[in-house]
DNA sequence: TGATTTGTTGCAATCGATTGCGATTGTCGT
DNA sequence: ACGACAATCGCAATCGATTGCAACAAATCA
């Protein structure tokens, strides 16, 4: 079967055109369909390339017509190092992003990227073979991120938005999401507080933010920060050290992202403490998994799935050439059993 | 700061050739720092590049080497049109995949696809722009992706290994996994046991063999399978159900995956069934978040991130053109809570 | 001094598809 | 029957970088 339908290996179009008996240029609006040939002669190609399972190359299509159908997205990883690209918020970010991004016909690369200079976006968007890039997290590096979005209009940003920025973003609202978790710890009752976090990067320092100011309303009540790295195996240590550091000290945790929460809460039933009764914990993301475990988690949702629609919403438009600006979602506290 | 780095648009190698006072060809290999040139002239023009910003084209580099540094991603959805990329184990694999190989100075291109001829898998290796390509999973495309490797090498697919199969494969022994699970089960006295997983794709098929195998050293135990799908809404609907008809009927549950395991706990803990004293349940795969769980879940490792690590290798080493053979890894029973 | 080697650089072909423009053929109207 | 016009198709330039080969100068050797 297989020598049935590769008679003989063409490479190019040139090939194709000799044993069709036309010239490259035709055979190139044949394989684009283009009305300009004739309808008998475009099937005839056609069909000639099907038997010969000829694909035009994509590298030359696309140097010659500067366009390559390639959304770059690229990870900065800045203040933490050692994390690594299967953490599961990115992950689940990256995924939503990928079935909109294949539905919409656009293939996708992926960049993890250690900024060891100034210059890690711009030989990404200067590489000449993206029509965009969404960046997934600013990191600490907001400014080379506004730099290059002076310039290079194609490019989303998941992260925080500051007054007056450049930069397209699409993120939560983080303050308000850090406010709404410690509400309602607060409204529970709890009245020593305490955060988990790595306050290094924007979005969770904006979080912390959120959180203490939630606590002006409440004069009695205390939040304490604590770092907490997202890589996972130190994660774990951290939390259990600051656990051990607080036992009986604290009734709430206002943790950073859910997975800090899961390992926390993990942690809490290991050392024999009722969540919620004893000490209420919160999660930040809402991802799939937080229905998923016992006790579901209490947790302030971003709508990542629509955030990844509005990225790439908005990327498009921005490669057409339209200004489209950036998008505060407003984050929502998804009551369960964990606080 | 921006007009001072770039003081005019060097759009090509030629331009910058000339106001560097060579030719095309000199700038060229200076950029590629061949000790070809003249140390002086290669430095001089090395600094007039990063002055101007300038940065080759990768497209036309490309298409004149023939080779990309991009590996090609390949998630087909053939059984499960619904599933989407979003899927943990897909993530999670793909996470660490994507480590392995941005570690390694490659790019990466993600391709979902649901295959609908026979053609998905040529249109994309005879693309010309992969240097590679790994296939996540066999769904029901065996036979078409044993036609392409066939004749074309740098491909490595995530999956089963069969009996004199071309494809070049990494995966764990399926059928021996299952059989671990079900031992654990049978050693813990549970006899009435039930199989959870969709049997439709050859990896699941065979974990369901292995563990009826299991079965035939244990005469007065059963072992049903239900049909469960992975899209995860319609999962928990389906296992809700099949408790339902099951209910007090069983004792032990082997999952196919430790999605399917986590939504079956806490399902049974609404029902109010305890876990493992009830009813003992174990998962597959071993996925990250299987430890932060509570009960923790017993489960049948696969290493993903070694298997991540095998495909790499043997992609890089088929890249180069030597003849790597398929890794079948041993799977390993992880025994935490659940059972 | 003449021949040969070493070190640098330029020239031009090449990768493979796309596309503006001109050439050819055939059709229609008058 | 002749000019206008449409429908097809071929020619050749182009996208931008790479690289074998030749050209040239300077340096070394006989």
């Amino acid at each position: 079967m297989d020598d049935v339908k590769k008679p003989g290996k063409i490479r190019n179009i040139a090939e194709l055109a000799r044993i069709a008996g036309v010239s490259a240029g035709t055979v190139s609006r044949a394989l684009a369909d283009k009305s300009l040939v004739n309808k008998e002669t475009r099937e005839r190609i056609q069909a000639l390339a099907r038997e010969h399972g000829f694909r035009p190359n994509q590298m030359a299509r696309r140097l010659r017509t500067q366009q390559t159908g390639v959304i770059g997205v690229v990870i900065p990883l800045g203040h933490e190092r050692r994390q690594h690209i299967s953490d599961p918020f990115f992950m689940t970010l990256f995924g939503y992003l990928a079935d909109e991004l294949t539905e919409s016909g656009h293939d996708l690369m992926l960049s993890r990227v250690i900024p060891g200079d100034d210059e890690w976006l711009d030989r990404i968007v200067d590489s000449g073979m993206l029509d965009g890039a969404l960046v997934i997290g600013q990191s600490n590096q907001f400014d080379v991120i506004e730099r290059v979005a002076q310039h290079y209009r194609p490019l989303v940003v998941w992260g925080s938005h500051r007054e007056g920025q450049i930069q397209c973003t699409v993120g939560v609202d983080n303050a308000a999401g850090g406010a709404l978790a410690a509400r309602r710890l607060l409204a529970r009752g709890a009245k020593r507080l305490a955060f988990f976090g790595d306050t290094n990067g924007p979005e969770i320092a904006e979080r912390l933010l959120g959180a203490q100011q939630a606590l002006s309303a409440a004069p009695d009540a205390t939040l304490r920060s604590f770092p907490t790295h997202l890589a996972s195996d130190e994660m774990a240590n951290q939390i259990a050290s600051h656990l051990q550091d607080l036992d009986g000290q604290i009734d709430g945790i206002v943790c950073a992202s859910d997975i800090i929460a899961m390992t926390t809460i993990r942690l809490l039933h290991e050392r024999g403490i009722a969540v919620p009764e004893q000490v209420a914990v919160t999660g930040f993301d809402d991802l799939p998994l937080a229905t998923r475990m016992v006790p579901q988690l209490t947790t302030v949702r971003q709508d990542i799935a629509a955030g990844a629609r509005a990225m790439v919403d908005t990327l498009r438009r921005r490669i057409a050439g339209e200004d489209a600006a950036s998008t505060i979602m407003q984050p929502e506290l998804i009551q369960r059993e964990s606080a």
